[in-house]
DNA sequence: ACAACATATGGACATCTGTTCATATGTGAT
DNA sequence: ATCACATATGAACAGATGTCCATATGTTGT
C-alpha cells in the first residue's frame, strides 16, 4: 500500500491526518466508484459475484444486449473489478477479489438503513 | 432491513440465492455510488469525515467556489451521505453514519492492492 | 430599517457517458 | 477452408452531468 492510501485510510480511521493531498489517488476512487455507479454495470457486477458466468448468460439473464454486456466488461476488467477466463468459445467472468464484495455490501447497509436518531438536527 | 436488501446481502455471501430481482434497490445503490464517482464531490466527502465543516470552510480548503460545493453538498445530504447543522450564519457538514467511511475504506483496499496472485490466467 | 456575510438556487454551456447498430475478431466443428 | 457461434470493437447519437455565472435567500450585526 503506497503512503497516499496509508493517509485516507488515516483519515478514516478519524485520526487528525491534515489535508487530502493525493489527488491521483482520490481519482482512482472516484473512478472505481464512478464504475459501480451505472445501474446496469452493477447488475453486471453482482451477477458475476456468484459464480463465474459468460457474457452471453449475463446477457440474457439480465436481458441486455450481448454488445452492451461486453462494453461494459470491457471497463471492469479494466479496473480489475471482474477477471476473465477463456473456456472454449465463451468466455467466463468472476470478481477478482472481495474488496468490491465488502463495498456493495457496506453499502447495501448505508441504503438499508431507516431514518436513524441522529437524522434530527 | 427490506427484503430486497436481505436478498442481496444473501448474494453477496455467496448463497445461491438466484436473480438480481430488486430493480429499485439496485438503482439505489447505483446512486450512492455514482454520487461519489465524482472526484470533486469525493473530496468533500472526504474533508468531512474528520470534523463538521463549514461550506466556506471546505471551499477555501479543496480551492473551489462555495457555489460549486453548495450544489455538491445539496446532493449529498438528499442521498444522506452528509447532514447539515447550523450554527449561526454558518451550516456545518458531516458524516451522517460510519457506512460511508467503511465503503470508503475497503475501496482503498482495492485500488491500493498489487497485482495478486489471481490475477494470472 | 440597512449592510455585510454565508449559503443556496436557477439557467446555460461544454463535456462526458450509456446505448445502439454495424462490423470485426476469435474459437470450435464439419 | 468454411460455417456457426461467442465475444469484442468502433462510430454515432441522445441524454445526463459538472461547472460557471448571476441572483436569491437567510442570518447577524449596526
Amino acid at each position: 500500500m503506497d503512503i497516499c492510501s496509508y493517509v485516507i485510510l488515516m483519515k478514516l480511521r478519524s485520526v487528525p491526518v491534515i489535508p487530502v493531498n493525493s489527488e491521483d489517488t482520490v481519482v482512482q476512487l472516484a473512478d472505481m466508484f464512478r464504475l459501480m455507479g451505472d445501474p446496469t454495470r452493477l447488475r453486471i457486477i453482482l451477477v458475476c459475484l456468484d459464480d463465474p458466468i459468460s457474457v452471453g448468460d449475463i446477457a440474457s439473464r439480465l436481458a441486455l444486449s450481448p454488445s452492451l454486456v461486453s462494453h461494459h466488461l470491457r471497463l471492469l476488467k479494466a479496473a480489475r473489478v471482474l477477471r476473465a477466463k477463456r473456456h472454449g468459445k465463451q468466455i467466463f467472468y468472476s470478481a477478482l477479489d472481495d474488496h468490491v464484495r465488502c463495498v456493495i455490501s457496506d453499502m447495501v447497509a448505508h441504503v438499508g438503513e431507516p431514518l436513524d436518531a441522529e437524522e434530527a438536527d
